[in-house]
DNA sequence: GACCATATATTGATCAACAATATATGTTGC
DNA sequence: GCAACATATATTGTTGATCAATATATGGTC
């Protein structure tokens, strides 16, 4: 799973949201340093709904604009957890690692 | 930073090592699930090589077969504790969402 | 002699993400 | 009144990292 992906769950861990919200989640998650494209996230979206991890909760029009809200499936909360667990792994590995510097052959 | 090459840096963090190396390292410390493929390894070893995160330590021949050692520079190291702590604020992102859980619109 | 581990390398395919554009409404500023 | 910006979804074409497959070569094991 890529970040991207990672990011657009994190931001649906918590409640349902539509598209633009899930980007404004995601910049504030992310520190501002992630801007999702609509190409990025509407081809993530039909791909998470695809998987079974993530599904459409309802639509509502709000002045006139359709708002498509998503949600976490189990599943896809349960995925979540475990790449989040992933991601701690690889993280304490690459500091074990970088702390254990030898000199090493050639 | 892609998940594939986050795990070469980490192999290379404690010492040089040539590319078959790298693919048993891998292999270890991603608990067996990650088998790096030639394909991967070579294309991405050059990418880091040209970006001055990784560079070319030594040859030898062993057994009659060649071994090309490379090693972390201090700009790999640096970008690697860098994406270490981005991993870890993912994975906290992610955990104090799914336990935040709130039903939420729709 | 066949298979597996070691070791590097190339080529073509796949797919997630990026970039750009399109459409449409409401608000803000000039 | 009009331009610019925020809101909101959607499509198309491109890039690029990874995958998949194959190639070459040596040494050890069954």
């Amino acid at each position: 799973m890529r970040e991207t992906t990672f990011l657009i769950l994190t931001a649906l861990a918590d409640q349902p949201r539509h598209g633009y919200g899930i980007v404004q989640e995601v910049s504030v998650l992310s520190g501002g340093r992630v801007a999702l494209l609509p190409g990025t996230l509407y081809t993530a979206l039909d791909r998470l709904t695809a998987q079974g991890l993530v599904e459409l909760s309802g639509e509502e029009v709000v002045d006139g604009r359709l708002r498509r809200y998503y949600r976490l499936r189990a599943d896809g909360r349960a995925e979540l957890a475990r790449q989040s667990e992933r991601l701690r792994q690889l993280a304490s590995a690459a500091d074990s690692r970088l702390r254990a510097l030898r000199p090493g052959p050639a």
